[in-house]
Parts: C-alpha cells; structure tokens; sequence
DNA sequence: CTTGTCATGTAAGAGGTTACATGATTCG
DNA sequence: CGAATCATGTAACCTCTTACATGACAAG
C-alpha cells in the first residue's frame, strides 16, 4: 500500500509536523515502516503538492522552525475513499520459517536450541506487546475508535501468543519424536 | 533476510535450474518473494562466483539450455552457519489495521461492509492454504522433515485461522455495541 | 563534555517489482 | 491461431533503509 494513507490517516487525527509524524510511525506496530526522513518529508511535500494536505510554518524562538501539516477536504475524501477500497491480505514475513525449512541439517539439539530462542525472542515481543497496549498514545474521539484500536492492538498481541503457542507445540511434538510414527520406506538416501 | 539463503535451501534439496528455482519460491508462501527472474538470476551468479554453488550447462534439442545449480561443501557450511544464527522475529505487513485504524470515519454499516469483505478474503485464502497443505510439493528425506514442514504449513493456517476469528470478533463487538459501555466524558470534539 | 532532542533536509544504495526480449514447441 | 511452457536474460523503476548534514539547546 501507499504510505501516504497512513500519514493521511494520522493527520485526520491530529495536524502534526514531519518530525512529529515520523515518531508516530516509528513508535507503531501497526504503522510498520521505519519512519524513516526521506519517505516522510517527500511524502509530505508530494501530498501538499497535490493539495491533500496544507502547510503552516511555525517559527520558533532558539528552535528549528517547523511546518504542521493539516489534511484538507480533498486530502478527507482520498482517505475516505481508501477506507472503503477493498481490504489487502497481510504479508507475512517470518524468515525463521525459512530457517526451519531446512533445519534437518541440523542435530535434534541444535534444533531444539533454535526454537528455544525463537520462543525467547517471540516471548519477549508479546511482553512488549501486552505493555504498549497499556501505554499507547491513540485517538480517542469517539467509543468507537476507542474499542476500534483496541481490537488492533489485541489483533497483533494475539498473532504474537498464538506463535508462542505454535513453537512450543513444534518443540514438544520434537520431544515426543511424534514424526517417528509416520515412517516410511524411502529411507533418507537422495539422489543430491 | 538475504534471498540468497533460500536459494541454498532449495539446493541443498535439490539441483535445479534457475527457472525451477523461481517456480519453487512463486509457488510457495513460505519462501515469500515473488521470484522475478532479476532477482533469481543474478543471485546465483553471485553464489556461483562465491563458490557457494556449481553450475553445469545442459543442452537440450528443441528446448533452450539450462544450467543446473548444485551447492558445494563451502554453501552447505554457509547454510549451516545460517541456519544455527539467531533466528529474526517475523514481520507482519497488515494494511487492513491501518485502514481499521481510521474506520471510525466512516458509518456502522461501512466499517461492517469492510470487515465483511476482509473475512472473505481470509476465509478464502484460509481454504487456500488448507488444499496446498496437503499437494504441496516438499522434500522428504526424514520423517523429521516432513514433520517440520507439516509444522510450516500448520503455522501458515493457523495464522489465517486466527485472523479469521479476530475478525468475526471484531464484527460481533461492533454489532453488540461493545464499545458503548466505556463512555467517557471527553465528548468527540477535537482540535483540529 | 558528550549525548539527546528538536526539526528539516539530502545522498547513496539495497532490495524488490513489473515488463520486455528471444525462440522453439505444445496445447486447446 | 493464439496462448502457455521452457529457459535465460535485461531494463526501468519504485520503495524503503541507513547514514550524513546543520545548529541551537538541555541534561547527565
């Protein structure tokens, strides 16, 4: 998608500078790219260009001076029309799936190890997940957005849960040697 | 992560030609790239010049020659070294949360319709992934890998299993008004 | 005395995508 | 007769990332 929409979307909440709106996105999870300066300065100036957004320079004493971005009626009916536009599937990209694929290299302990990690670093990001959820800064205008961004961040704590919960059945299911059962007469002998 | 490890995978497993080396990672969900020509190519004439793979020419009547890519010893211990590395937590690209995000500029029925809309698409892609689980094309030296790969598969669905929930959940609190009960003073007036 | 914040901007490059080119063959 | 398969390769482009530059001020 465009990240235009998103920094659309954030100036639908709150009119807010680049550097304001660059620490938006790199605080998010959801808005998940790196904030970085490039992408949202010249996405600003190409908003503002095509008239989606206005600038008002702000000059400030022993300050840089800075410009706050504010959506126009244009700029609301381009969200809007986004909004309604159909929805795109998630992209998933989990490397240690990769990593999995051809990890009978490896010894069963290496193996474990590896998943033992994984589970670590997955565990660690739920705890971050479940703690930002507390703490987030979100708009707040209505109930409904309110429960809206709720329902998000409850979206992403449980993707992290639900592989917490993956790992430890792929490790058990590693213990208990539950693939031994389904042998077959191949044999492991290949034709590399 | 590097494409380039993906690429030893899939010889590790077998000797393949670039074109089959492309259809293996179009054809999967796991290996998530689209697998343009550009990319493949030119990634194996890098492991070839690193010594990581060896490539044999095979000339056919009435079809264009092909060249067969085979890891050598130096690729397998590349891989290997990989594959023990600290495994990377997945990234998760999900545009529907950001369009979820400024729902709450649209109606009750809008924001249904596009829920609505998004659990279709899952629950599609969910039915999807469940007939590829079982004629996909994996290697299967060992029990131990087909289990990894059945685990692979698992994970994938099950990602879209949950998403699917989430949604209906989502939908049913909307639909209950869930949202109306934590009231706040705040009102929805707002500075912008 | 260095590091961090505020605030904007530029430069260079990695990585990935679509599209095009070739040319024989096979399939509907 | 047009489209797809086999098989490799090139070209153009877009997105996103890291890193650098400025300059005043505050905090540890």
């Amino acid at each position: 998608m465009d990240i235009q929409y998103a920094i659309l979307g954030i100036l639908s909440w709150q009119s807010l500078s680049g550097y304001d709106i660059k620490k938006v996105i790199s605080d998010s999870d959801v808005f998940y790219w790196s904030g970085n300066n490039n992408q949202i300065y010249n996405n600003l100036i190409a908003l503002h260009k095509n008239g989606l957004v206005t600038q008002e320079i702000i000059y400030q004493e022993s300050l840089p001076a800075k410009k706050i971005y504010s959506i126009t009626e244009t700029g609301q009916q381009a969200l809007r029309n986004w909004l309604l536009s159909n929805p795109d599937l998630p992209e998933i990209h989990n490397d240690f799936l990769i990593q999995l694929s051809w990890a009978d290299l490896l010894s069963a302990d290496e193996i474990d190890d590896l998943l033992a990690r994984y589970e670590e670093e997955i565990g660690v990001q739920l705890k971050m997940k479940q703690i930002q959820n507390v703490r987030q800064v979100a708009p707040s205008r209505t109930a409904r957005e309110r429960y809206l961004w709720r329902m998000i961040a409850e979206n992403m704590s449980a993707a992290y849960q639900r592989e917490l919960e993956w790992v430890r059945q792929v490790r058990e299911g590693l213990r208990q040697e539950k693939f031994i059962e389904e042998r077959n007469e191949d044999g492991n002998g290949n034709n590399n």
